[in-house]
DNA sequence: CAGTGGTCTAGACCACACT
DNA sequence: GTGTGGTCTAGACCACTGC
């Protein structure tokens, strides 16, 4: 709403004036949502150097405080990364910094299993029709197509984590079993440069199951080995759901490490 | 460092001017720690109202925006909560909105088992020398006195939850398995008005196990359930641990649910 | 050196809560 | 109305980067 949209605004003029108050958003709420909108639509791509504080600024007709504030609640979200003297830039998974940011399991022993690079063996990527569940959880027609990539890390030569990915078909036209073995990068930042899909927060469900004849066989452990089942759906922005994945994990010398605040 | 404390610039005057760049420190920095101190003092305790912006700014000669950024992150970190139109007040576990902000176990289906009021059964609760682990994690010496205090959590009459939890002696005298079954409020309110504890932020860790024999009686479990198990070291101001606490959880209808971001 | 983000200030006005 | 936090602006200077 807001009558006013940012553009109309008048320098040295308080922003919405005379809002009545259920319709109200601030100012820079808008320029996030302007900065989103360019993020979503690839004007910027991950990896770039977006406008300067003082050129948004001039384009939205704002003060720079008011983009700077904008800006801060986008790194805070890690859509954006600031570097002092550089510039800001858009995240990436590609980053040594924050590669794997979504990866929770650490060794129980630090000194041990540097988690990169892990071996990724990938079992196949198979295309069908969604099951219900994997519709639900992507919000997508039954009728639709999806990727089912299954795949097992390893740490130190120990199979860890086996896992079921699930992707919209349409979104990642192209992908198969042998593009995904061949690349050495993240898988989240193969989807960035390859499908210009960024994984952007995820949503994890977890719980101890005793292993199905898939998991034992994948993970080399016998029926009574208590595991973690860890179901993620990643959103990319704009919280569309873009990835269903179940993992389960073996924890016998790696533990899954969260830290609430 | 910073040769002049906050309390000695000058209004119209730049801080910190002329510093040494490995010595720097925001000036909102060392508000936000000046007002730490003034918590963990138990100046301001849980639930009070704190001075608002304008008088901080004067307390500390500084400008009240600067005031802002300090109030700013320690509402982030949820030490402070802002109240539009009222003030800025200490945070307390004993808000109904934030209550059990550490318990991230949730129904698989939200509608049924309200998860509060949960039936707590105290166990126990005993005072012995602490053993190394528990030693470690809280950062005591071995001769140290800790109390243990061990209980059960029901949701809708199923125990599902079960959980040793350990305590340093000292900041907790008193401590009785009678006082913990009297008292209806969560334990983390209880340590906040009775023993001065506010717990801050904390860290689990998560693994699969299978239940020893304890663990099958309280939860009324088989041997060959997989259970949850949670490691958590709870901080208080200053990231000093307070509790150490070993959580084991039944998942079959229950789930940790976790956000990333 | 110029350009970027980072900090600090001061002053204005808005939205909200209480009296 | 008064006082609180919330938003917005403008301008200054600092810290870091790279030319």
């Amino acid at each position: 709403m807001n009558a006013s949209t940012p553009l109309e605004n008048a320098a040295h003029q308080p922003a919405n004036a005379g809002l009545v108050s259920p319709f109200f958003s601030p100012l820079y709420q808008q320029i996030k949502e302007l900065v989103l909108q360019s993020l979503q639509a690839g004007e910027w791509k991950p990896g770039d150097l977006i406008p300067s504080e003082f050129e948004l600024a001039a384009r939205f007709k704002v003060s720079q405080g008011t983009v700077r504030k904008a800006i801060d609640e986008l790194a805070k979200e890690h859509l954006l990364v600031r570097r002092q003297g550089k510039g800001t830039f858009v995240a990436t998974h590609a980053e040594q910094q924050v590669q794997f940011r979504f990866l929770k399991l650490k060794p129980d022993n630090p000194g041990l299993g540097q988690q990169w690079p892990a071996d990724r063996h990938i079992i196949d990527c198979t295309r069908l029709r969604a099951p219900p569940d994997v519709a639900r959880a992507l919000a997508l027609r039954l009728s639709y197509t999806v990727f089912r990539v299954r795949r097992v890390l390893s740490f130190d030569g120990v199979p860890t984590i086996f896992e079921d990915i699930w992707l919209p078909g349409a979104t990642f036209k192209g992908l198969t079993a042998e593009r995904l073995s061949k690349d050495t990068r993240p898988m989240y930042a193969m989807f960035e440069s390859d499908f210009g899909i960024r994984m952007v927060r995820a949503q994890e469900r977890l719980r101890a199951i005793l292993p199905n004849e898939d998991v034992c066989t994948f993970l080399k452990v016998s029926t009574n080995t208590a595991l973690l089942r860890v179901e993620r759906i990643s959103f990319t922005y704009h919280d569309s759901p873009m990835e269903w994945r179940i993992g389960v994990y073996l924890t016998d010398t790696w533990h899954y490490l969260n830290d609430l605040s």
